[in-house]
DNA sequence: CGCGTTTGACCTGCGC
DNA sequence: GCGCAGGTCAAACGCG
């Protein structure tokens, strides 16, 4: 029996592929098997065998092996048929694809050219939420496809000019121009970043650099100059391009027995410290996804509560993360912009913005995505800051730090002031540390039902992705900021089994859900402010993710699967459906999911 | 043997 | 300039 050839192979001749093995068989079987050599079907080089030998068809003997071997052909004949069709629909489906993304290409830069007009964009209504992660899709997919959570504005104001990112595209498409005709799915490649800070922003220079000193002395404060040294010069170039001033930092505060809270990504450790007025050992971690990731978190347990782990973000990932990643990069990274975008501002400006009570905190979809305004910063939630409690400004950190409070909780969402222990404002003239208290606040929401990975029919012990439930999983980690971020605490869960693999008995039930319960709540506030760049980032991200799957069914299979039922999120998928329908680069098939899906599995 | 962790030494920034 | 504290390095060590 000839192979079937793998659609790879059939993509490169997919039209006269049937009739080139057609052909050569009918050569070969005139000529070549007298000698009763295997008869070979070749394509190319491919080197197609049909066996076994066939004798010379005039012996009445086999005959009937002969008939046998015609009905064979015969259907495999149609199989190459069928295969031919399904690639030809493959090709104008690429098409497509590829005349979507061109337009929508040409549309963004001729936004681009406006001046500002991104801006302009976010600040009126008339483009939706949707329609501005549309085009900021677009942008992004020119340069690589890299999804930056956190970027500052001016990322988005000057794309393609970030060396960086570049550096990411080379990344996430193994070097290929994004001029490939395979930019569209190259595209799917996905690198959420931790933090914005990256980017020489022209308003950070002028804000926090006024005497516009070189990069390499933001350089400095970030790797010293004998790690400089030992860097090379390539990735001193890179380096210098994520590195910009001090770092952003995210701390997050959760209740936690393990020596560590389950990110999703993969950490190497490579120092241990014990701080001063904390007898516990302060922990350090570098992303071990990349080599060259800059990404470190430090992870200390609280001298006052030992039950409190305290996990320390920062930089920024420039790598694919892991989809069990996600959730907590999204996270992470909205509050670091958040924080980024108020560096630049006054310090009661912070204060008034973080303790401004949030307009729809019990709405949710006023806070998440699907409700337009998030996005949008359009004008129909008339004040979009958000209320922090415990906030407060230390001056005991070098670092602009924010820290999202997940372990004290508090009746409400953030519209009430808790007992804010240490809520005392003292002066740091450099970086404020605003102190975020998202507490698992949502249970009295019936939607919101999580449970744990165990608990999920899905979750599989072992998997660092879960291939085989892949369509829930991509349908829902790409959802980063939007309502589905619920399903991304699934993942997160699912995470475990990958981060924590040396551990044999699951996490203690409480603490993760507390952790994902407070974290989808500090996403949704977090992203829920106009100033968040990273929340029009992450709103990419759920476009590239609703577009790569386009499954809604894909989307509640995985919500039913979890017990998880939001209805919000419902919402949200029927207009972003809408979107996508206008757009139809996916088409809702199972096609499309298997593709992008397939995609972000390998690029992982 | 490879990989991750441990741990003491070293470097750097900051305050005095 | 000095001392302190935070952060990082890298050799040693342990584990699978």
């Amino acid at each position: 029996m000839p192979k079937r050839p793998s659609k790879a192979l059939m993509e490169n001749d997919n039209t006269h592929l049937g009739k080139t093995i057609l052909e050569d068989k009918t050569v070969k079987s005139d000529g070549d098997h007298e000698e009763g050599t295997p008869m070979e079907i070749t394509k190319g080089g491919h080197g197609w065998h049909v066996e076994p030998d066939l004798e010379h068809p005039s012996t009445g003997k086999n005959r009937a092996l002969v008939n046998h071997k015609q009905d064979e052909l015969q259907s495999a004949k149609a199989e190459m048929v069928e295969a031919t069709e399904e690639n030809v629909r493959l090709k104008l489906l690429l098409s497509q694809i590829s005349k979507d993304y061109q337009s929508l290409q040409m549309h963004f830069h001729g936004l681009l050219q406006n001046g500002g007009e991104t801006k302009k964009c976010t600040d009126t209504s008339s483009i939706t939420a949707l329609d501005l992660t549309h085009e900021q899709n677009t942008e992004e997919a020119d340069d690589l496809v890299s999804l930056s959570l956190g970027r500052t504005s001016s990322s988005i104001d000057q794309p393609g000019k970030d060396g960086r990112i570049k550096k990411i595209s080379q990344l996430s498409t193994n070097g290929k121009d994004d001029d490939d005709d395979n930019g569209m799915l190259n595209g799917a490649g996905l690198a959420l970043e931790l933090g914005c800070k990256f980017e020489p922003a022209a308003d950070q220079s002028t804000d926090n650099n006024s005497s516009g000193g070189p990069k390499e002395d933001d350089l400095a404060e970030i790797w010293p100059p004998s790690k400089m040294l030992k860097t090379t010069r390539s990735r001193d170039d890179e380096v210098s391009q994520q590195t910009h001033l001090k770092k952003a930092r995210v701390s997050v505060r959760v209740r936690c027995d393990d020596h560590t809270i389950y990110d999703g990504c993969q950490w190497r450790k490579y120092g241990q410290k014990i701080a001063k007025g904390n007898p516990c050992p302060r922990a350090y971690y570098r992303c071990s996804v990349s080599a060259s990731c800059p990404v470190r978190k430090q992870v200390q347990r609280s001298s006052e509560d030992m039950s409190i782990l305290t996990t320390t973000y920062e930089g920024s990932h420039n790598h694919p993360l892991p989809m069990s990643a996600t959730a907590m990069a999204s996270t992470t990274s909205a509050a670091a912009s958040m924080l980024e975008s108020h560096s630049s501002t006054s310090q009661q400006d912070l204060i008034n913005s973080t303790t401004a009570p949030i307009s729809a905190s019990t709405n949710l979809e006023g806070v998440n995505f699907s409700g337009t305004s998030t996005l949008s910063q359009n004008s129909r939630l008339p004040q979009k800051h958000f209320y922090f409690p415990n906030s407060s400004i230390s001056t005991n950190n070098s670092h602009p730090t924010i820290t999202l409070d997940l372990t004290v909780p508090s009746p409400s969402h953030f519209g009430i002031f808790p007992s804010a222990s240490g809520s005392s404002f003292s002066s740091n003239p450099r970086y404020p540390s605003t102190s975020l208290n998202f507490s698992s606040s949502l249970d009295h929401n019936n939607a919101l039902q999580l449970q744990p990975p165990w608990n999920n029919i899905n979750h599989t012990a072992s998997g660092y992705f879960n291939y085989g439930n892949r369509i829930n999983q991509v349908g829902s980690a790409l959802n980063v900021g939007k309502q589905p971020i619920f399903q991304e605490h699934n993942i997160l869960y699912q995470s475990h089994s990958y981060i924590q693999n040396k551990k044999p008995s699951p996490p203690p039930l409480h603490h993760p859900q507390m952790l994902t319960d407070s974290m989808a709540t500090a996403t949704k506030a977090i992203t829920s402010n106009p100033n968040f760049q990273s929340a029009l980032a992450a709103a990419l991200t759920s476009f590239v993710g609703n577009g790569s799957t386009s499954s809604t069914t894909g989307i509640r299979e995985s919500h039913q699967s979890t017990g998880t039922i939001v209805e919000s999120a419902y919402g949200l998928k029927l207009k972003r459906g809408e979107s996508l329908t206008s757009n139809s680069i996916f088409p809702s098939s199972q096609n499309g999911i298997g593709c992008a899906s397939s995609y972000l599995n390998e690029s992982l």
